[in-house]
DNA sequence: ATCATTTTTGAATACGCATTCATAGCCTTG
DNA sequence: CAAGGCTATGAATGCGTATTCAAAAATGAT
């Protein structure tokens, strides 16, 4: 005899315990509510006449209430490229220990993204994340997050809302001096998305400090995205200006860019990444890379959305750290 | 003067809404419920004030009385294998369109499974997708789901709760089939877990077709999680073995292996993956695979989990479709 | 034109909990 | 020992919507 499902009796109610105790339904109440005024072996009594009982406070209820709902809407539109699931997978697990779930929204194309993301107001969300979205104009994310905590990964805003990002420029700066103390010269750039801030960011300051050092900008191939198909791409696009090294504007471009060498033959030209993904190590690949603090930009994320209130918006720049691997080396992957 | 966040002026209730319309809050409630009893044009006014006045329900509070809240809450316990973010990302988007949301739980190994998944109960999520987390023992799984809809997907329970796989004896035999059609005939096997069913059924369907038709199974070796390291091990594991093919029990063990077999040189050996992953297309490693029928299982989930009731537990397994590589042909990957 | 039936509408209530308000008990201090 | 100040508790109320119940309006049949 299968218990069928919907059939499984109501849970109990914080009244209904209340009374199977012989206390208040306030009392109960209260001994849930962390900081209320209970005397602590009432409270202890609750609760473990709740645990006895099988009773959990019914969130649904106290949202009403509170009108708090403990939920962020986490909004992506790209988990194509390897490093946002890995972002992701840790974001949720922070905020799930800070006591915060996770209402995910994955942006289609097509369809309006506003009624996508209805539910971010319906469900009223205490606060939105926002990983990189780049489909998302000024105007839908003010709607979007209208009234509740906001933050922005990976992506820069208006200047009314709190970005955290890792340190592009520092990224930019290190891959270059590395690629110069290897001893490239010639670089060529393969960019995402350069309509993006964060895109021109890493180009500005990238070549920015190639100038610095004397280097050679040999040549600079744009693509329509972050994809491995855009590297292997942009790789052969720069092959005629025979650069020493290719400076990718993320691991997903690079890996396909390293590939793309590889098949016309140039794989001695150097290569690097940004992000660190877990395939940059991969032996086959073996990318020199920036690797982005995920644990720090995490961390910081669910401080800030621990907090009551935000304060005013600010950009976090979180250092990185660079992983130097083959890729990199003059000769670059070339078999010894 | 810039809006702080929280400031927002509180919406809309419907009563509100119905005073400045002039109708009763009932009718309001009527005319955002599908199906209710209320005239057509009286129906038409009150939406069209609505969008005037810029109402919309609140979501919680007719969860309160409906009790019914259209999350589906979804339990992941691997974002590291490629596969299950692409299957998330189709998963989240098909639930939305369906009117759907979707509360992530990425289980971390540590704190108690049940503590990680509370919230499934305390905010009385509709329905519970699992997406091949073996870190659910069936206790667990029984008490997360209980009293609520709940779709297995890419693991097998026990016999009262519905799941969805791709055809994996399928599967099995059209990659055994090809092998023997291009001309392998010592077979070795790289499982992923093995104690999971269906690690179980993907071994045994394959080692069942391999004795079929007369191929020889020249070593097993089996790992303790499905990663590219695993199978870079498996890979040498079974080297000694001399096999003509090394069928590995998914595309991310595949692609270890693939990588291992060319670092030692034995790069003729012929591969074959499972899922069929963005990566086993690059022209790197093009992988001869089976490819899972995501946008089947998707729509065969959102389909179940729409209705009211899940009904009788079933297994539905649905047929994916073989893509032939490089990897599988007789001389392997290596260099022309 | 009248009555029976159906449809449409509004008032009232319940959902389960947090919180306010008022009270009863307790401790402190003069 | 009395008065004032605190703390711990319970009763009552509200959160915003769906739904039930009863009444009103509209429709149909004779």
């Amino acid at each position: 005899m299968k218990k069928l499902a919907g059939t499984a009796a109501k849970p109990l109610t914080s009244r209904q315990l209340a009374a199977l105790i012989g206390v208040s339904q306030s009392a109960v109440s209260r001994a849930f509510t962390p900081g209320s005024s209970i005397a602590p072996d009432l409270r202890a009594r609750i609760l473990s006449g709740a645990r006895n009982y099988g009773y959990q406070p019914n969130a649904i209820a106290s949202m009403l209430t509170t009108r708090r709902t403990n939920i962020v809407g986490i909004v992506v539109s790209d988990m194509q490229n390897p490093f946002y699931p890995t972002l992701i997978e840790r974001l949720t697990q922070g905020l799930q220990r800070a006591g915060l779930q996770s209402l995910l929204f994955n942006i289609s194309p097509g369809s309006s993204v506003e009624d996508q993301l209805v539910a971010l107001r319906t469900y009223n969300v205490d606060a939105v994340v926002v990983i990189s979205a780049t489909v998302l104009n000024a105007k839908t994310l003010a709607w979007a997050t209208e009234g509740r905590k906001a933050v922005l990964l990976n992506r820069l805003g208006s200047d009314d809302i709190t970005s955290i990002c890792c340190d592009n420029t520092d990224g930019a700066r290190m891959i270059v001096d590395h690629l110069f103390a290897v001893g490239h010269r010639r670089i060529g750039y393969v960019a995402g998305l350069t309509k993006t801030a964060i895109g021109m960011l890493r180009y500005s300051a990238f070549s920015a400090r190639l100038a610095e050092l004397g280097m050679r900008l040999v040549g600079t191939a744009s693509s329509e995205s972050y994809s491995y198909d855009a590297g292997w791409r942009g790789a052969l696009d720069l092959l005629p200006q025979a650069p020493d090294a290719i400076v990718f504007a993320s691991d997903i471009l690079a890996l396909g860019g390293l590939d793309a060498l590889q098949r016309v033959g140039a794989a001695g030209i150097g290569a690097t990444g940004f992000d660190d993904i877990p395939m940059a190590a991969w032996p086959g690949y073996s990318l020199t890379t920036y690797r982005q603090p995920i644990a720090a930009i995490v961390e910081r994320t669910v401080e800030l959305l621990r907090r009551p209130d935000l304060g005013p918006a600010q950009l976090f720049t979180l250092k990185g750290e660079l992983i130097i691997r083959e890729s990199s080396q003059v000769g670059g992957m070339a078999p010894a």
